[in-house]
DNA sequence: TATTGTTATACTCTATAACTATA
DNA sequence: TATAGTTATAGAGTATAACAATA
């Protein structure tokens, strides 16, 4: 087990202060996590989310599920046939041409099955935090996520 | 300018306070903002960040960079020969079959102007914050990019 | 033998353009 | 006409396997 010196350069990390890249690691080191812990479910992470969402949100489009999450509608259509292909979600005649989403009787075991996992791989590193730091982060976070409030730039 | 009602449905957003979620969309804000403010340089991110890597360890090879930023040794190679051939770096021999690593002048001007941009873009952010949130923020970021203290799993 | 650089390859995620169907 | 779903396609990003060169 001598492989901790495995090269003979040791280096100055002149981004890892950065905000930038300090929130892309811990995103990176999060996601990672959890898509360990749902492999078990044979769920993506977003393959979750979306099931929570249906959940949350019965009868509603693959467009509207897309919106809110920033997927585009072309990309949206292999995330909801593969769900339907484990028959986790069916779809039904909605207005227009679009179709009403539901879980299935699968799904919604998956769904809560879903959202325990998420609920301990958030825990896990909520509990690393106190409530005051907690409270910070979530509203630098929220923040940061708003973007910038005026100039679009 | 009426497309602000462009669908029937208003999602409930059960994933939206998550923790990791939330990570994962604020860091997602902030490297759109630091591509698209990079792009006047025709450096991406990643291509910006190992410019600033070199000049900060001259000499450095591509497997010590990939290594620190996790990225594989393989993925390394059209990213090096990239700014190779945009004459930002350059190779010499090194050690056993590795290349050192160097910026060209054309490369410490770009390093330079990069620099200067992220500087920008972080400041933008943290300019929301006042100092006591940021080192709130910065301790958490940094406990989560840790990972989990003693278990992997 | 261990490490580096390299090639080839595949899979995911994302983005765009174009087409069809429906209110 | 605007929106939804779909198809095809292209570009990043990332992962593995295999090979050559070098200490």
């Amino acid at each position: 087990m001598n492989h901790i010196l495995q090269s003979g350069f040791n280096l100055i990390d002149p981004v890892g202060p950065r905000l930038g890249y300090m929130l892309r690691r811990a995103s990176a080191v999060m996601m990672a996590h959890l898509g360990a812990s749902l492999a078990p479910l044979d769920l993506r992470p977003v393959e979750a989310t979306i099931l929570l969402l249906i959940g949350a949100n019965p009868n509603c489009s693959q467009s509207d599920l897309g919106r809110l999450l920033g997927i585009k509608r072309a990309n949206m259509v292999p995330l909801i046939a593969g769900l339907v292909a484990k028959q986790m979600i069916s779809k039904s005649v909605g207005g227009g041409r679009s179709h009403a989403l539901s879980l299935t009787a699968a799904g919604e075991t998956a769904r809560g099955a879903a959202e325990k996992i998420m609920d301990a791989v958030d825990g896990r590193y909520e509990s690393m935090l106190d409530p005051a730091q907690r409270a910070v982060l979530d509203d630098a976070l929220r923040r940061i996520a708003a973007g910038l409030g005026n100039g679009e730039e």
